[in-house]
DNA sequence: AACCAGGTCGTGA
DNA sequence: TCACGACATGGT
Protein backbone atom coordinates (compact mmCIF):
# COMPACT_ATOMS: atom_id res chain seq x y z
CA UNK A 1 0.00 0.00 0.00
CA UNK A 2 1.08 3.58 -0.81
CA UNK A 3 0.26 6.51 0.90
CA UNK A 4 1.10 10.19 -0.63
CA UNK A 5 -0.39 13.63 -0.92
CA UNK A 6 -1.09 15.05 -4.62
CA UNK A 7 -2.57 18.74 -4.94
CA UNK A 8 -4.76 19.08 -2.02
CA UNK A 9 -6.05 15.27 -1.93
CA UNK A 10 -4.63 12.03 -0.79
CA UNK A 11 -3.98 8.97 -2.35
CA UNK A 12 -3.79 5.52 -1.69
CA UNK A 13 -2.81 2.72 -3.80
CA UNK A 14 -2.35 -1.06 -3.66
CA UNK A 15 -5.24 -1.13 -1.19
CA UNK A 16 -6.27 -4.80 -0.68
CA UNK A 17 -9.39 -6.28 0.84
CA UNK A 18 -11.22 -3.33 0.68
CA UNK A 19 -14.58 -2.43 -1.52
CA UNK A 20 -15.72 0.93 -0.11
CA UNK A 21 -19.24 0.32 -1.13
CA UNK A 22 -19.41 -2.62 1.06
CA UNK A 23 -17.66 -1.43 3.77
CA UNK A 24 -20.00 2.04 4.12
CA UNK A 25 -23.43 0.15 2.99
CA UNK A 26 -23.03 -3.60 5.68
CA UNK A 27 -25.36 -1.80 8.05
CA UNK A 28 -22.62 -0.91 10.27
CA UNK A 29 -22.12 2.90 9.66
CA UNK A 30 -25.35 5.26 9.23
CA UNK A 31 -23.88 9.02 8.54
CA UNK A 32 -22.95 9.16 4.92
CA UNK A 33 -24.13 9.40 1.27
CA UNK A 34 -23.64 8.00 -1.93
CA UNK A 35 -22.88 10.10 -4.48
CA UNK A 36 -21.57 8.12 -7.66
CA UNK A 37 -20.35 4.92 -7.84
CA UNK A 38 -18.06 3.78 -5.32
CA UNK A 39 -17.83 7.50 -4.61
CA UNK A 40 -19.16 8.80 -1.01
CA UNK A 41 -19.37 11.43 1.47
CA UNK A 42 -18.58 10.31 4.91
CA UNK A 43 -19.31 12.27 8.05
CA UNK A 44 -16.86 11.11 11.01
CA UNK A 45 -15.38 13.11 14.10
CA UNK A 46 -16.41 16.34 12.92
CA UNK A 47 -15.02 15.96 9.46
CA UNK A 48 -16.57 15.04 6.16
CA UNK A 49 -14.35 13.04 3.61
CA UNK A 50 -15.48 12.87 0.36
CA UNK A 51 -13.98 9.49 -1.02
CA UNK A 52 -13.66 7.94 -4.40
CA UNK A 53 -12.27 4.16 -5.00
CA UNK A 54 -11.00 3.33 -8.10
CA UNK A 55 -9.76 -0.19 -8.58
CA UNK A 56 -7.30 -0.90 -6.03
CA UNK A 57 -6.90 3.13 -5.35
CA UNK A 58 -8.46 5.58 -2.95
CA UNK A 59 -8.39 9.23 -3.51
CA UNK A 60 -9.39 11.28 -0.27
CA UNK A 61 -10.22 14.79 -1.64
CA UNK A 62 -9.64 18.07 0.13
CA UNK A 63 -7.52 16.23 3.23
CA UNK A 64 -4.20 15.93 4.13
CA UNK A 65 -1.35 13.78 5.40
CA UNK A 66 -1.73 14.53 9.31
CA UNK A 67 -5.65 14.06 9.23
CA UNK A 68 -5.28 10.68 7.26
CA UNK A 69 -2.55 9.08 9.66
CA UNK A 70 -5.09 10.60 12.77
CA UNK A 71 -8.43 10.11 11.48
CA UNK A 72 -9.17 7.97 8.31
CA UNK A 73 -6.05 5.62 8.78
CA UNK A 74 -7.55 4.16 11.81
CA UNK A 75 -11.13 4.86 10.74
CA UNK A 76 -11.00 2.64 7.99
CA UNK A 77 -8.69 -0.20 9.73
CA UNK A 78 -6.51 0.21 7.27
CA UNK A 79 -3.28 -1.56 9.54
CA UNK A 80 -5.52 -4.49 9.88
CA UNK A 81 -4.58 -7.90 7.55
CA UNK A 82 -8.12 -9.17 6.88
CA UNK A 83 -6.62 -11.64 4.24
CA UNK A 84 -5.48 -12.87 7.48
CA UNK A 85 -8.73 -12.51 9.14
CA UNK A 86 -10.77 -13.88 6.56
CA UNK A 87 -8.20 -16.96 6.47
CA UNK A 88 -8.83 -17.52 10.32
CA UNK A 89 -12.94 -17.58 9.85
CA UNK A 90 -12.60 -19.74 7.07
CA UNK A 91 -10.46 -22.21 9.17
CA UNK A 92 -12.90 -21.82 12.09
CA UNK A 93 -15.46 -22.91 9.21
CA UNK A 94 -15.55 -23.27 5.43
CA UNK A 95 -19.42 -22.33 6.04
CA UNK A 96 -18.38 -19.07 6.26
CA UNK A 97 -17.04 -19.08 2.98
CA UNK A 98 -19.72 -17.81 0.46
CA UNK A 99 -20.02 -14.92 3.06
CA UNK A 100 -16.41 -14.34 3.20
CA UNK A 101 -16.34 -14.52 -0.81
CA UNK A 102 -19.32 -12.41 -1.92
CA UNK A 103 -17.70 -9.50 1.17
CA UNK A 104 -15.04 -9.50 0.36
CA UNK A 105 -14.27 -5.97 0.87
CA UNK A 106 -15.79 -5.53 3.69
CA UNK A 107 -13.89 -4.24 6.99
CA UNK A 108 -15.00 -3.31 10.59
CA UNK A 109 -14.77 0.71 11.09
CA UNK A 110 -13.71 2.04 14.48
CA UNK A 111 -15.81 4.63 14.77
CA UNK A 112 -16.54 7.30 17.63
CA UNK A 113 -18.31 6.23 20.91
CA UNK A 114 -20.79 8.03 21.27
CA UNK A 115 -21.85 8.75 17.63
CA UNK A 116 -22.46 5.16 17.75
CA UNK A 117 -24.23 4.87 20.70
CA UNK A 118 -26.90 6.42 19.74
CA UNK A 119 -27.19 5.49 16.49
CA UNK A 120 -27.79 1.89 17.71
CA UNK A 121 -29.84 3.00 20.40
CA UNK A 122 -31.89 4.36 17.23
CA UNK A 123 -31.85 1.05 15.17
CA UNK A 124 -34.07 -0.86 16.97
CA UNK A 125 -36.81 -1.90 14.88
CA UNK A 126 -36.32 0.09 12.19
CA UNK A 127 -34.85 0.03 8.85
CA UNK A 128 -31.30 1.10 8.03
CA UNK A 129 -32.33 3.72 5.41
CA UNK A 130 -35.01 5.37 8.27
CA UNK A 131 -31.68 5.02 10.95
CA UNK A 132 -29.73 7.67 8.43
CA UNK A 133 -32.51 9.58 8.23
CA UNK A 134 -32.77 10.12 11.98
CA UNK A 135 -29.19 10.27 12.21
CA UNK A 136 -28.99 12.75 9.27
CA UNK A 137 -32.08 14.96 11.22
CA UNK A 138 -30.23 14.95 14.31
CA UNK A 139 -26.88 16.08 12.87
CA UNK A 140 -28.89 18.97 10.76
CA UNK A 141 -30.53 20.08 13.36
CA UNK A 142 -27.69 19.88 16.32
CA UNK A 143 -24.37 19.31 14.55
CA UNK A 144 -21.77 21.59 13.34
CA UNK A 145 -21.75 23.05 10.20
CA UNK A 146 -18.66 21.94 7.69
CA UNK A 147 -18.01 22.78 4.71
CA UNK A 148 -17.60 19.75 1.77
CA UNK A 149 -14.80 19.51 -0.52
CA UNK A 150 -16.41 21.05 -2.95
CA UNK A 151 -18.20 24.06 -1.13
CA UNK A 152 -21.31 22.42 0.01
CA UNK A 153 -22.48 22.26 3.68
CA UNK A 154 -22.62 19.32 5.92
CA UNK A 155 -23.66 18.77 9.47
CA UNK A 156 -21.50 16.78 12.40
CA UNK A 157 -23.07 14.65 14.84
CA UNK A 158 -23.74 16.94 17.80
CA UNK A 159 -21.06 16.14 20.83
CA UNK A 160 -22.37 15.04 24.40
CA UNK A 161 -22.65 18.19 25.66
CA UNK A 162 -24.75 19.53 23.43
CA UNK A 163 -27.52 16.53 23.22
CA UNK A 164 -27.53 16.25 26.07
CA UNK A 165 -29.30 19.74 26.16
CA UNK A 166 -31.61 18.73 24.17
CA UNK A 167 -35.58 18.35 25.20
CA UNK A 168 -37.10 14.46 24.45
CA UNK A 169 -39.81 17.13 22.15
CA UNK A 170 -36.42 18.48 20.26
CA UNK A 171 -35.76 14.82 19.64
CA UNK A 172 -39.12 13.25 18.65
CA UNK A 173 -38.96 16.09 16.21
CA UNK A 174 -35.80 14.03 14.39
CA UNK A 175 -38.44 11.22 14.02
CA UNK A 176 -37.35 9.28 16.79
CA UNK A 177 -40.08 7.93 18.03
CA UNK A 178 -40.28 6.24 21.10
CA UNK A 179 -36.27 5.87 21.47
CA UNK A 180 -36.68 10.01 22.55
CA UNK A 181 -36.22 9.05 26.27
CA UNK A 182 -33.89 5.94 25.39
CA UNK A 183 -31.69 8.85 23.97
CA UNK A 184 -31.66 11.42 26.92
CA UNK A 185 -31.07 8.23 29.11
CA UNK A 186 -27.83 7.66 27.01
CA UNK A 187 -26.92 11.18 26.83
CA UNK A 188 -27.15 12.00 30.68
CA UNK A 189 -25.28 8.56 31.56
CA UNK A 190 -21.86 9.11 29.20
CA UNK A 191 -22.46 13.39 30.72
CA UNK A 192 -22.22 12.62 33.85
CA UNK A 193 -19.70 10.32 33.56
CA UNK A 194 -21.63 7.20 34.51
CA UNK A 195 -20.56 5.35 31.37
CA UNK A 196 -17.32 6.71 29.64
CA UNK A 197 -15.26 5.07 26.51
CA UNK A 198 -12.66 5.37 29.04
CA UNK A 199 -14.30 2.86 31.77
CA UNK A 200 -15.63 1.32 29.08
CA UNK A 201 -11.84 0.45 27.76
CA UNK A 202 -11.16 -0.58 30.56
CA UNK A 203 -13.65 -3.03 31.70
CA UNK A 204 -13.81 -6.92 30.46
CA UNK A 205 -16.30 -7.59 27.72
CA UNK A 206 -19.00 -9.10 30.09
CA UNK A 207 -18.65 -6.11 32.58
CA UNK A 208 -18.17 -3.27 29.48
CA UNK A 209 -21.55 -5.09 28.55
CA UNK A 210 -23.49 -4.90 31.40
CA UNK A 211 -22.15 -1.40 31.86
CA UNK A 212 -23.67 -0.39 28.58
CA UNK A 213 -26.87 -2.18 29.57
CA UNK A 214 -27.19 -0.01 32.84
CA UNK A 215 -28.97 2.63 29.88
CA UNK A 216 -32.09 2.38 29.49
CA UNK A 217 -33.03 1.27 25.43
CA UNK A 218 -29.26 -0.32 25.61
CA UNK A 219 -30.26 -4.48 25.57
CA UNK A 220 -27.80 -7.16 24.74
CA UNK A 221 -27.68 -6.30 21.14
CA UNK A 222 -27.54 -2.13 21.05
CA UNK A 223 -24.31 -2.75 23.60
CA UNK A 224 -22.85 -5.57 20.97
CA UNK A 225 -22.72 -3.50 18.16
CA UNK A 226 -21.44 -0.49 20.03
CA UNK A 227 -18.95 -2.76 21.44
CA UNK A 228 -18.13 -3.93 18.01
CA UNK A 229 -18.31 -0.73 16.51
CA UNK A 230 -17.45 1.95 18.49
CA UNK A 231 -15.16 0.20 21.35
CA UNK A 232 -13.08 -2.03 18.45
CA UNK A 233 -14.22 -4.88 20.78
CA UNK A 234 -14.21 -7.69 17.82
CA UNK A 235 -14.45 -10.45 19.85
CA UNK A 236 -18.51 -9.17 20.54
CA UNK A 237 -21.13 -10.92 18.17
CA UNK A 238 -24.83 -9.06 17.73
CA UNK A 239 -27.56 -11.13 16.93
CA UNK A 240 -30.60 -9.38 15.51
CA UNK A 241 -33.52 -10.80 13.20
CA UNK A 242 -31.43 -11.26 10.25
CA UNK A 243 -28.22 -12.45 12.03
CA UNK A 244 -30.91 -15.24 13.96
CA UNK A 245 -32.37 -15.87 10.24
CA UNK A 246 -29.06 -17.33 9.00
CA UNK A 247 -27.46 -18.88 12.21
CA UNK A 248 -30.62 -20.42 12.41
CA UNK A 249 -30.33 -21.82 8.67
CA UNK A 250 -26.77 -22.49 9.30
CA UNK A 251 -26.17 -24.52 12.23
CA UNK A 252 -29.47 -24.81 14.07
CA UNK A 253 -31.55 -27.17 11.51
CA UNK A 254 -34.17 -24.17 11.05
CA UNK A 255 -35.13 -24.49 14.60
CA UNK A 256 -36.11 -21.29 16.34
CA UNK A 257 -33.03 -20.56 18.52
CA UNK A 258 -33.04 -17.85 21.57
CA UNK A 259 -30.67 -15.36 20.30
CA UNK A 260 -28.37 -15.40 23.75
CA UNK A 261 -27.98 -19.04 22.40
CA UNK A 262 -26.54 -18.08 19.18
CA UNK A 263 -24.37 -15.52 20.05
CA UNK A 264 -22.74 -18.16 22.83
CA UNK A 265 -22.22 -20.44 19.92
CA UNK A 266 -20.72 -17.90 17.58
CA UNK A 267 -18.29 -16.89 20.23
CA UNK A 268 -17.22 -20.64 20.80
CA UNK A 269 -16.65 -20.72 17.30
CA UNK A 270 -14.96 -17.97 16.10
CA UNK A 271 -13.49 -16.33 19.60
CA UNK A 272 -11.51 -12.96 18.62
CA UNK A 273 -12.78 -13.20 14.89
CA UNK A 274 -16.43 -13.18 15.93
CA UNK A 275 -17.38 -9.70 15.01
CA UNK A 276 -15.98 -9.98 11.86
CA UNK A 277 -17.46 -12.94 11.33
CA UNK A 278 -20.79 -11.43 12.30
CA UNK A 279 -19.99 -8.78 9.41
CA UNK A 280 -19.26 -11.23 6.88
CA UNK A 281 -22.49 -13.18 8.00
CA UNK A 282 -25.06 -10.28 8.28
CA UNK A 283 -24.56 -8.31 5.10
CA UNK A 284 -24.49 -11.67 3.12
CA UNK A 285 -27.77 -12.68 4.69
CA UNK A 286 -29.71 -9.07 4.23
CA UNK A 287 -28.42 -8.69 0.72
CA UNK A 288 -28.70 -12.63 -0.60
CA UNK A 289 -31.07 -14.26 1.15
CA UNK A 290 -34.27 -14.28 2.45
CA UNK A 291 -35.41 -11.83 -0.31
C1' DA B 1 -54.82 -3.35 5.45
C1' DA B 2 -51.92 -5.92 8.05
C1' DC B 3 -47.12 -6.71 8.77
C1' DC B 4 -42.24 -5.75 9.41
C1' DA B 5 -37.93 -3.24 10.52
C1' DG B 6 -29.82 -4.38 12.80
C1' DG B 7 -34.97 -4.32 19.93
C1' DT B 8 -36.06 -3.10 24.51
C1' DC B 9 -39.09 -2.42 28.33
C1' DG B 10 -42.62 -3.60 31.55
C1' DT B 11 -45.78 -6.95 32.97
C1' DG B 12 -47.71 -11.23 34.38
C1' DA B 13 -47.26 -16.18 34.84
C1' DT C 1 -36.64 -17.14 34.11
C1' DC C 2 -39.75 -16.61 29.82
C1' DA C 3 -43.36 -15.15 26.63
C1' DC C 4 -45.80 -11.31 24.94
C1' DG C 5 -47.73 -6.72 23.80
C1' DA C 6 -46.53 -1.79 23.37
C1' DC C 7 -43.82 1.41 21.43
C1' DA C 8 -43.26 5.77 16.65
C1' DT C 9 -42.47 5.85 12.05
C1' DG C 10 -42.35 4.62 7.30
C1' DG C 11 -42.38 1.22 3.68
C1' DT C 12 -44.40 -2.85 1.29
Amino acid sequence: MKVYAKDNNIIIEEVQDFVLSQILECGQCFHFDKTAHEEYDILAFDRVLHIKQVDNSLILYATNLEDYENIWRIYFDMENDYGNIKNQIAEADSLLLPAINDKQGIRLLNQDFFETLISFIISQNKQIPQIKQCVKNISHKFGKEIIGYNGGIFYSFPDVETLNSVSEEELRECKVGFRAPYIKSACKAVYDGTVTKEKLDRLGIEDARELLMTIKGVGEKVANCVLLFGLGRREAFPVDVWMKRIMEQMYFGGKDTKKCDIETFANHKFGAFSGYAQQYLFDYARTNLFK
